[in-house]
DNA sequence: GAAACTATCAATCTAAAGATGTAAGACAAA
DNA sequence: TTTGTCTTACATCTTTAGATTGATAGTTTC
């Protein structure tokens, strides 16, 4: 990983001409960093992005013309170690959820103090990650929130429990979309002994078709990681 | 949400008895706060959880008997609204993500120092979910890298979106382990005509029938959280 | 207003899936 | 040794799924 210096350089992408004159200014002022572009379009900053090479980039996520995520998204694409900080006028949780997912390495609020901004590059231009407390706290909310299914699922009995080795290995074929014929190819067993495990998985599964078996499997913990499409 | 206060009643679990009366000490000198009990097994402390309803457990993840973090799935699961926050001497990117995941309220290191102890439970205790800034960095880390594959399957190009909006519905049921029979039936329309849809999705999506249409949804992010099995 | 797309429905045919019963050999536990 | 489970296998039958072609009516787009 990079070493980032206090001479970071920075793109910004903000569609609000004044608020991107007022950050560049900030940053010019406050800080040691190189503002080496600034737009109110994101696609002409990922077209910046591509020739500037910043270290960092601070995007407005709110803007008309582009989503600011899929923007982020465009540009953790193209894998140049680009570190993008959002910036937002909301500390919508589901907001903060999906920019992290994606990759952002910062979330400020627009409403924040400029120092915190300022701390926020320092922070991300130093290898890490910064989210503010306040929206670490929703970000967390929101994250047990839409793990609690899982959890609960992970604890109530499960069915699969029950299933045989071979079974198992029957039902993970069956997950990756898989025939009667595909089966018993990958497994050297005849088509009609696939049959009979399969139905063994139904009854076991207490379900009435493949769909449901695979449907059963996957939202209850059974190789998620394996549940790739070999078409 | 129950308003918490300063005199929140706290117990401790923790198998290192030393450490055990250290923090007893500790909280009961430096805060407000009321210790109903503390004990070195985390079986017992959840027997005790379950009698005195403390408003927060302080419970060590790292225990030879029991697995702290079955221990706190165990806790969640009593729905009893008792906040966990674990105490752990491993700062293991793993280890915090799956203690968040499974409902844990905060994330304290045991050589940090007793004032964030104490604040960890002063923000826990008033709601909100406390990590401290070094360990939420390695959560995010943690969080984007297992997110990686998933935010590049969405930026692939997603033969999802070449779908009418009705061979969408059709999808969502199908998703859910509907037969023609079922779908035809929920959209109030004939079999064939789901036949058609369902045809015309097998092309869009280039697969060869409906399991692993249902395997392309999930991978490629439609609907999961619809994606739940209607037997 | 013609062209393109969408949603609806039908008939027909083949292939695949699913239900059910039976059974033999392997192996482990009682 | 017997009992039980697991894996393998086959036959038979019914049902469902999938492919293909064709057709009508409404909507949108240009």
């Amino acid at each position: 990983m990079r070493e980032f210096k206090r001479n970071s350089r920075i793109l910004l992408i903000d569609d609000n001409a004044d608020h991107l004159r007022g950050i560049k200014e900030l940053i010019t002022l406050e800080s040691s960093y190189n503002v080496v572009g600034a737009t109110t379009s994101a696609n002409i900053g990922i077209n910046l992005a591509k020739k500037y090479r910043p270290d960092i980039i601070l995007m407005d996520i709110n803007m008309p013309e582009k989503d600011g995520l899929q923007a982020i998204q465009e540009i953790e694409k193209l894998d140049m170690d680009i570190r993008v900080i959002c910036l937002s006028g909301y500390d919508d949780a589901d907001l903060i959820f999906r920019a992290m997912k994606i990759g952002a390495k910062g979330y400020v609020l627009k409403t924040m103090a400029s120092a915190q901004l300022i701390y926020a590059i320092d922070e991300v231009a130093s290898g890490k990650i910064y989210l503010p407390t306040a929206l670490t706290s929703r970000f967390f909310e929101y994250f047990q929130r839409s793990f609690k299914d899982e959890a609960n699922a992970a604890t109530e009995e499960n069915l699969l429990t029950y299933l045989t080795a071979r079974e198992e290995e029957v039902l993970d074929l069956l997950t990756q979309g898989n025939n009667y014929k595909g089966i018993a190819g990958k497994l050297f067993i005849s088509e009609t002994t696939v049959k009979t495990h399969v139905n063994n998985i139904f009854q076991k599964l207490q379900v009435n078709d493949r769909t449901q078996a695979v449907l059963y499997a996957l939202n209850n913990g059974f190789a998620k990681r394996r549940a790739k499409l070999a078409v």
